[in-house]
DNA sequence: CAATAAATGCACTTCTGTTGCATGGTTCCA
DNA sequence: TGGAACCATGCAACAGAAGTGCATTTATTG
């Protein structure tokens, strides 16, 4: 486990109490989390600090937001190196019918799809639903 | 074009004039369109009356939703024999970052994914973001 | 220590999606 | 044909998430 703080502030955030909350809370859970989700974890936190918090993350590339097909968005931590901006890290979501959970799955890179002419693809959001390894027993 | 009305019967739908409006709107219009989208359309219409339009048509597999990520949910008209429930079916959707319009790639299927063991893939949900044909110049 | 900047907390707004309920129009059968 | 039952429509209101403005507290820096 990484120093969180050093880690922060090598990203350029400041490590403040709420932020490295947050960003334990993230790094502890495999699934991605909502806003309501940490809101919940962290009652005394307040919304809006929260929100900002975590479109500090964003902007200073600690997390990445996910759209599930949910209506809510996530966020999960980005893996060390990630580039979410770039078009070659973009993997894959999966979601669980089941728990609700949606996890990252690294390693599954979107593969290139053959588009039509004219078209021109600058970014791709993959998300896979069905029952995830937990809640399929194996 | 088909007879909507006759279309719409065949379906199970009672082709009001209010649907028929609907219907036509969308099969006239390539890019998958909001329920604002219609509601500014047809202002005389009232919100919910169009929701609940598009509700059926998504029941009776008229139209289907898009989750294109831009935080509407747009529909768009079933192809000639889509079956939105079924995962061969799962075309993909391009959403053009100029004009904003979100087309169904009809011909384009989701790929296969080789998933970790454990995980079951019921769903799938892919959508491309650049630029697409028309403002690519081409 | 003072001045400045950043982070936090509260209130409020906006927007999409959704439901309840009353009303108006169709269909269908006695 | 009359009316009961059903369906569609319209109005109002609500819920939840996202986002903004502003005042206050906390941290940083000279």
């Amino acid at each position: 486990m990484i120093q969180a703080d050093k880690f922060m502030e090598e990203k350029g955030v400041r490590p403040t109490a709420m932020r490295l909350l947050v960003f334990r809370f993230l790094a502890e859970s495999k699934a991605a989390k909502t806003l309501s989700d940490i809101e919940n974890t962290f009652a005394k936190a307040d919304r809006t600090t929260l929100y900002r918090t975590l479109k500090t993350f964003e902007d200073k590339a600690i997390v990445h937001q996910i759209d599930d097909g949910t209506g809510m968005t996530k966020y999960a931590l980005c893996e060390e190196g990630c580039n979410c901006e770039l078009e070659q890290d973009l993997h894959l979501h999966f979601h669980c019918n089941n728990c609700k959970e949606t996890v990252c799955l690294t390693e599954h890179k979107i593969p290139y799809i053959n588009l039509p002419d004219g078209y021109v693809a600058e970014d791709a959001n993959l998300v896979l639903k069905g029952i995830c390894d937990k809640c399929s027993g194996q």
